[in-house]
DNA sequence: CCTATTTACTTTAGGCACTAAAATAAATAA
DNA sequence: TTATTTATTTTAGTGCCTAAAGTAAATAGG
């Protein structure tokens, strides 16, 4: 009697232990308890379940000698050739190709120059099958299978239905893009926001621990934000939340790439930046309208020198950034804003303005406790978050595939 | 062994089925089991224990016949006096006091004029006390016990520390005024923004049942909002999220209340309406800071028929809302934004002028589906939803205490 | 070297919650 | 009066978890 049991606890527990063991490395069966509130009998059971499906392994004993005495912790891991994720981020011109192992750990990573503006969602469905088939046969030998894969996009994406719904890295719109790989290699595909996906990797850094509601703005060729709400993504209605770059600064201002006036992207992007500062100054040259790393160094550099000119487009940016995190902050109330994306290399330059536009925009009430910081960039973590979040995605399915194929 | 059952399904079960037959009024326990996605002899198991703790009661059968052939289905519905609760709205010069009982029915209200912005801490502790302790003796003599009080108010609270950080209605700021109550009462006190409460009552009309992301603006002396997300009210970090009226609509702008400049609320409330108005044209005479609802309506009228100094006027208070709205829009991608308060009056008046800045601000992919609908305002509406609240948070004490109660 | 102690892991026994199926209850239809 | 239908209750059985008891594997100290 009683078949389909609707008790979740089992699932749920030996989640948490993958997890745990993904996020903080190899761990005692105790430990495991511990952390998870359940009890080590509960982990023994769950532990001896995912050794024989071949999902964890137990570590032999180290040489060097355990601290203290009674018996020695028998430490378990995840098994990292269980299974693998790819990772495909894609921004103008360029996609880069990452494979994480089931333990987390980037296993290879591969950028490509492609011109991404003139690829039909044909094309790009196309040469992403085609470039994640190379990936298989030359990097997947190892593993068991391909659990999943996480596209992770510029723009509006609706990751419920697949669907790029509007990229500055694309010319089309509206398409469906994760079907045709879903089918072809037979594994869950998810289409995730980039900011998103850095995100999440921010969140579960531990300096960032005791924030769960953080918003994460990326400033960069285009200006992109990610809300994190108790720690998940907040996407809206159909995945167009959190589109802090087009939220207004001033209505009739400068014009954006989006076609609107008055966008914060429109005075705060590296292309708003360059376009102000063109008109006025002696700059390295090069399309003009997507300007360099270098370009965008030598204005910087401008600024941070003290060049006039340089330093009045910086700062004009800098207020209408904190025009739009004074917005934030009254609307989302988080714990911390972080700032990130390669623009941050000019936020010295912006931070002074930003910070006068915060404090004339609220009185003190409103505008809370919370934290606004800058972060390193690293041109890697889009990536890392998305093969973060294709494991947590697949491990629920990794369980069941493991046990309906026990039964059978 | 095994004392601590560290299963949920059990208490979540039965608040379940409480909470269905609150919603929905009485049902019989095949229905309460579909409802729920739980068996019947589950809910024949809570219902005998409800049914013995006092909480619920078995409906004797109707005389009028049953519908069809087959035992009747025995109806079974909440004790309407097992517990009551008390929401009392506060706002400026004006507190309103609710009762409702266990089924969720309003039994009694009563409204007090009382100059809230002359009181301190202090003194709003002991009125509030005085009130309640007057509506215990008058009011509840019929109920088992007083299980839980809500204090909606308007400005920024925070629920959990239940202090007033800021509120129009008050001149002192960061006070806690929920603990001498919780204490004088024995019962939970919980403080919610006024705004909340509305947003509530709505997102449970069947009407709106379909937009989990839901966004209420409530237009008046100020400018309210509440965001829900997949149904619960977004607080922030520390409850002062979703204060749309000091979003920014121009840097440098109109002087709002709050001090600052260039807040919608300072273009699209009230007091900034009958500001703008007072200074081109004849109206009736009053307090102009703190408007009538007869001065607004008349001012209301001029728009409608024609006035061109209050269209112009009613037309910038639109634009400002409009940008509000796409910035919520940008930053929220709701499935829904409602607005409503007593400021609707205006709303007419002020729509194209807002749908025209809406599409100014956003491009199609940006502006998304999101429907925009006004709703006619009803003043019962916050404490009905401080009374839903606060039952919803005490089921789980009413539980827990009719529980150890029995056991001991 | 042997024994006591300590800590980790596993096994055992028992409780709780749920479900399917069987039993019972209470009506209508024929 | 009996068969049928539907609702509710009872029974029997399963899964999951925990505490406690049992076992394993080390160190500390004579």
């Amino acid at each position: 009697m009683a078949l389909p049991s609707t008790d979740t606890s089992r699932h749920d527990n030996t989640l948490a232990v993958i997890r745990t063991l993904r996020d903080r490395g190899p761990a005692a069966r105790v430990d495991l308890g511990t952390l998870n509130g359940i009890s080590s009998a509960t982990v023994t059971s769950i532990s001896a379940e995912l050794l024989q499906q071949g999902l964890i392994m137990e570590r032999p004993p180290e040489a060097p000698r355990p601290n203290g005495r009674g018996r020695p912790k028998t430490l378990i891991e995840l098994a990292p050739d269980a299974a693998c994720v790819v990772c495909i981020k894609l921004s103008i011109n360029e996609i880069q190709l990452v494979v994480g192992d089931f333990a987390g750990q980037v296993r290879h990573s591969e950028h490509h120059t492609v011109p991404t503006l003139t690829l039909s969602a044909d094309d790009l469905e196309a040469l992403l099958e085609e470039k994640i088939s190379a990936v298989c046969t030359q990097q997947l030998e190892g593993f068991q299978r391909l659990a999943g894969i996480c596209l992770a996009v510029q723009g509006v994406v609706s990751s419920q239905s697949g669907t790029v719904i509007w990229s500055p890295a694309l010319s089309f719109r509206n398409a469906p893009i994760s079907a045709r790989l879903a089918e072809r290699f037979h594994c869950s595909v998810l289409l995730e926001n980039d900011a998103n996906c850095i995100a999440s990797v921010l969140a579960a850094q531990p300096a960032y621990a005791d924030c769960p509601n953080l918003v994460v703005i990326m400033l960069g060729y285009g200006i992109g934000m990610s809300v994190l709400i108790n720690g998940v993504p907040f996407l809206g209605a159909n995945g167009s939340a959190a589109e802090f770059g087009h939220s207004k600064y001033q209505p009739d201002g400068a014009l954006c790439a989006c076609g609107r006036r008055g966008c914060i992207e429109a005075y705060t992007s590296d292309y708003a930046l360059y376009r102000a500062a063109a008109e006025n100054l002696e700059l390295p040259s090069g399309d003009s309208a997507h300007p360099s790393e270098q370009q965008m160094q030598a204005l910087t550099q401008l600024a941070l020198k003290g060049n006039p000119v340089a330093k009045r487009i910086y700062a004009e940016a800098g207020r209408a950034l904190g025009v739009g995190i004074a917005n934030v902050l009254a609307l989302f109330n988080p714990d911390l804003v972080l700032i990130t994306g390669s623009g941050v290399r000019g936020f010295d330059a912006m931070q002074t303005a930003m910070h006068g536009a915060i404090d004339d925009a609220l009185v003190a009430e409103l505008r809370g406790t919370t934290r606004i910081e800058s972060c390193a960039w690293d041109r890697d973590m889009t990536c890392m978050g998305g093969i973060a979040i294709a494991l947590n995605a697949t491990d629920s399915e990794t369980l069941l595939e493991s046990q309906t194929a026990r039964e059978a």
